[in-house]
DNA sequence: CGGAGTGTTGAATCCCATCAATTGGAGTGG
DNA sequence: CCACTCCAATTGATGGGATTCAACACTCCG
C-alpha cells in the first residue's frame, strides 16, 4: 500500500525556531492600538494604555478564571490556550495565535472566565481598557473597534459550537488542522508543515474528543496520504482532501 | 399547499392566552434604548432609532443567514431559534425569549450569520445601530452597553460550547430545562411549570443529540420523579435533583 | 373523525470513550 | 554521547452511550 521508502523518514527539524513576533499591523489591537494614539504620533499616550511586549515563559498564566480584569491581552509571539472548567472537568476553551486578543468575556462582568496558559514561550500586549485617557471621537473609534472585534468572536464561538455539536470526530479534527494551517497562513508563515503548540489531549480538550481520538485521526489522514505527522510535527499534503472530510467551512 | 391567507382573521387560540410581553426594563434593548432617548423623554429621538413592537407570526423569519444587516432586534414576546448551516445539516445555535438581543454577530461583517425564525406568535423591537441620530456622551454609553451586551454572550456561547464538548446527554438535557426555567424566572414567570415553545428535535439540534436521545431523557426524569413531561408541557419537580445530574452551572 | 406532525419506545448498530499496554521523544545527568 | 527517566503519543481490546432505523402512540386541528 504504503509505496513510501522506509528509510526516507521525513526530516525533523531540530533547530530551536526562534519565535515570530507578529507586527502591528496583524495585530488584534492593532485597530485599538491606532485608535489610542499610536498613528497620531502621540506615543505617550500609547504608552499609558498599552504595555508593550511583555514576555511570558511557557506554562505561565496571563490570568486566572475569576480573577478581577486587569486588561486585554494581545499575543504577540507564541501560543495560548484559555481553559474553563465545567464541573470537574476542563475544558480547553480556545487557543490563541499571535495577533489574537484575550479578554473579551471579561468586559461584561469584569472578572475573566476562563484561565489563559502559555504553551511555549512568548509575549504579550496588555490594554488597559479603563478609557480615562480617552475622549470625544477617539474614544468612540476605539469602542466601534471592540464591538467588531467581539461580533467576530461570537462568530468563531458559535462555529465551534457546530462543529462539536454536529460533526463526527474525523470532521472536527480535519476542520481543526484546516483552521490551524489557515491561522498560519494569515500570520505570512509556513501553512502546511509546522509544529503544533499544543498536546493531544488539549486538542481533544478543545474538540470535545477523547485524546485516544484525536491520536487515532491523525493516523488515519496519514494512511489516506492526506498529512504526515509526527508527534507535534506536522505536514499537510492534501488540503483539499482534508476539506472534502471537513466540510466546506473551516471557520 | 398553503395559500395565503394573511389577510384572514389571526388564528384565535382555544384559551385565549395572550403572550406575556416583556416591559421595557427588562428588556435586552433597554440599556440601549434608554441611552436613545427614552429616559430623557425624547421619546422622538427614539422613534427615529427604534421601531417598536412589531408582531411577528409563527414560522416567520426575522433573517436570513447571509441578509444584510437591517438591525439589531430585541424579542418583546414569543420565543425565536437562531439556525446556521453547518454542511448539510442544520443547527439550532440559539433560543431566544423575551428580552433577548437578535443580530449581535453581524455586526462585524455587516451580515447575519443564522436564519432566526419564531417559534410561536410573538413581536419584536428593532433598533437601527447606524447611530447618525446619536452624538457625544449618549453615543459612548450607547456603544458602552452594546460591548456589555456582547461580552455577556460571549461568555454565554463559550458555556455552551463547553456543556456540548464535555457533558453527557444526560447533563446536557437537565442542563437545558434548568437554564429555561431560569430564564423564565428571570421574567417573572412560572419556572417550574411551563410549555415549551420548542420541539424535542429544535432541543436536540441546539444540544447536538438525536431528538430520540433528548425523548428519552426526558422519560428517564420522568422516571426518577423529577418532572412530568406530556408533549412540551413540562413540570418540574425536583430543581436540586436536576442540578446534581447537570453539575453546578446552569449558565 | 382522521390525517399529519410530534413524541415515544424498542432493537440493532456503531462510533467513540475507556482501560491497558507499548512505543517513542525530549530532557537530564552520568 | 549514551543510559535513564518521564511524559507524550500510539496502538489494541473492549464496552457503553448515543445514533439510527423502525414502528407505534399521542395530540393537535382541520
Amino acid at each position: 500500500m504504503d509505496t513510501a521508502e522506509e528509510t526516507a523518514v521525513p526530516v525533523m527539524p531540530r533547530r530551536r525556531r526562534k519565535a515570530e513576533e507578529v507586527v502591528c499591523d496583524r495585530c488584534g489591537l492593532y485597530g485599538l492600538c491606532r485608535l489610542a494614539g499610536l498613528e497620531s504620533g502621540e506615543a505617550e499616550l500609547l504608552d499609558r494604555i498599552v504595555a508593550r511586549r511583555q514576555p511570558v515563559a511557557k506554562g505561565q498564566t496571563l490570568y486566572q478564571a475569576g480573577e478581577s480584569f486587569k486588561g486585554l491581552f494581545a499575543v504577540k509571539s507564541g501560543a495560548f490556550k484559555a481553559v474553563a472548567e465545567q464541573n470537574g472537568r476542563l475544558k480547553v476553551v480556545d487557543f490563541h495565535l499571535g495577533g489574537e486578543l484575550l479578554g473579551l468575556e471579561a468586559l461584561d462582568s469584569g472578572r475573566y472566565a476562563h484561565t489563559v496558559e502559555a504553551l511555549e514561550a512568548g509575549s504579550v500586549c496588555v490594554m488597559d481598557v479603563d478609557h480615562s485617557d480617552l475622549v470625544g471621537q477617539r474614544l468612540l473609534d476605539f469602542q466601534q473597534e471592540l464591538i467588531r472585534t467581539m461580533s467576530e468572536r461570537i462568530q468563531h464561538d458559535q462555529w465551534l459550537n457546530a462543529l462539536i455539536g454536529t460533526q463526527s470526530a474525523e470532521q472536527r479534527v480535519s476542520a481543526f488542522l484546516l483552521n490551524f494551517s489557515h491561522r498560519l497562513a494569515d500570520r505570512g508563515l509556513p501553512s502546511s508543515e509546522f509544529r503544533l503548540p499544543m498536546s493531544r489531549e488539549e486538542i481533544a480538550d478543545y474538540l470535545g474528543l477523547a485524546l485516544e481520538t484525536v491520536s487515532r485521526m491523525f493516523r488515519r489522514f496519514q494512511a489516506q496520504g492526506l498529512l504526515v505527522a509526527r508527534g507535534r510535527y506536522t505536514r499537510l499534503f492534501d488540503l483539499d482532501g482534508l476539506r472534502q472530510i471537513a466540510g466546506a467551512r473551516q471557520g
